[in-house]
DNA sequence: TGAATAGTGTCTTTCAGACAATATGCC
DNA sequence: GGCATATTGTCTGAAAGACACTATTCA
């Protein structure tokens, strides 16, 4: 801190939050965009975000947009890198908090999936191009996903409650965009202790159903790594 | 990004940069502070940090910081965690953004070390009293020094550019605050191909001396990960 | 009984960890 | 030669990866 303070002093930048919102759907990645409609980049697809208000914190700012845009509460969240190159918005300093959610998309599709032209689901593997240095957000937060799926159990915040292991192998194969061995898939995840099987089975399959597995929700999530 | 935009329409928070200078001496991982001379938290040891300038980035800002502090450039720096508590500064609504930095000894004793009272080295497993949420941020990036040492060649950064595998040993013992068996360490260390043995020894010690290494200077620095 | 997906085991290779004797330079 | 530290290899257990067949349900 300086050794002198005072508020009005210094011209300050504004601050918002971004939020990159991740689902799986059809067999692809999906990432949340909303559509500008005034300058700069107008008409142009951008994260959804907003400014911090001054009596909330980082954290319950990115909570808050997520409610807004997607209807849902009690997903991963994380925060995921701070921007503040000083041209990336041309009007005036705006440093932005990036975080980066996951949810699965039978939790929202009754809310937000309804909305209209200007809030829409792409593939993150096929975006338009984005306003700001959104892109480069947007890249950022792939790395951290593919790392953090590698590393941690973060994958099942992509599932509902109950999920088959074809349907978590689905999630892994599609984000690494790549086969897995089924043998050896099974094995691993199993050996990480995290998810149990329930009794309940799929239902309705013209084929051999398949177990549902659920999480154990341990004493604190294991997710924590860095 | 919102949809309406002015931007003296909303209050702004400050936005600051705390760095987290780490370095190694006499066996102990230490990290600067300074000394806080107005209040609040007056006489309070803080870490090294100040407001982030309209036209620089969040990195130049810590850069600057770092060579304000400590004299030395080209040293290894990344991007902690954004700290945004409403609360966590009692005169008004600050928002710090953390950086960590390793440093070799060996660069700045040079400089930095010959200050007096008010800017002094603490082993970070001893350290005062911290204004504002200095503590956490310091517990935070302890926690990221040890993940990033287990899985990336980050302890080389906190030694010369010569050194001795003993020496680098040491390093990753001192900060894991456990003894390493040396054949593993060794064997580990080499086996990732990142540094090369120079021709030169250690001189004038009593004993049988030492092989210098020195990194190899890739594509790219492959400290990147996450 | 055929279609479709679920579920399962072995072998090999690689890497981490335990463990102790010899080598070298200086005095 | 004695002291102090440097340097080096083997064995064992665990985990990752390659690989193919049997089981179950429904139509």
């Amino acid at each position: 801190m300086e050794k002198n303070y005072d508020a009005s002093k210094f011209e300050k930048p504004s601050v918002t939050v971004d939020i990159i919102i991740f689902t799986v759907k059809n067999e692809d990645l999906k990432v949340l965009l909303v559509k500008r409609n005034v300058p700069p980049f107008e008409n142009f697809w951008a994260l959804p975000g907003g400014f911090v208000k001054m009596t909330e914190s980082l954290e319950e700012a990115a909570k808050r947009e997520l409610v807004e845009e997607t209807g849902v509460k009690d997903v991963y969240l994380e925060q995921l890198y701070t921007f503040g190159n000083p041209k990336r918005d041309p009007r005036t300093r705006v440093i932005t908090v990036a975080y980066f959610a996951l949810v699965s998309w039978e939790n929202l599709k009754l809310k937000a999936s309804t909305d209209v032209s200007d809030v829409q689901w792409f593939s993150a593997f096929d975006v338009p191009k984005l306003a700001f240095d959104h892109k480069e957000i947007l890249e950022y937060a792939m790395k951290r996903l593919r790392w953090k799926l590698e590393y941690t159990t973060i994958g099942f915040k992509l599932l509902p409650g109950k999920f088959t292991l074809t349907q978590l192998q689905k999630v892994y194969e599609i984000i690494f965009h790549k086969n897995l061995d089924k043998r050896n898939f099974r094995k691993k995840i199993l050996s990480l202790g995290l998810i149990e099987s329930t009794k309940e089975t799929t239902e309705k399959v013209s084929h051999r159903p398949a177990k549902l597995y659920s999480f154990k929700k341990k004493i604190g999530d294991i997710v924590e790594i860095l």
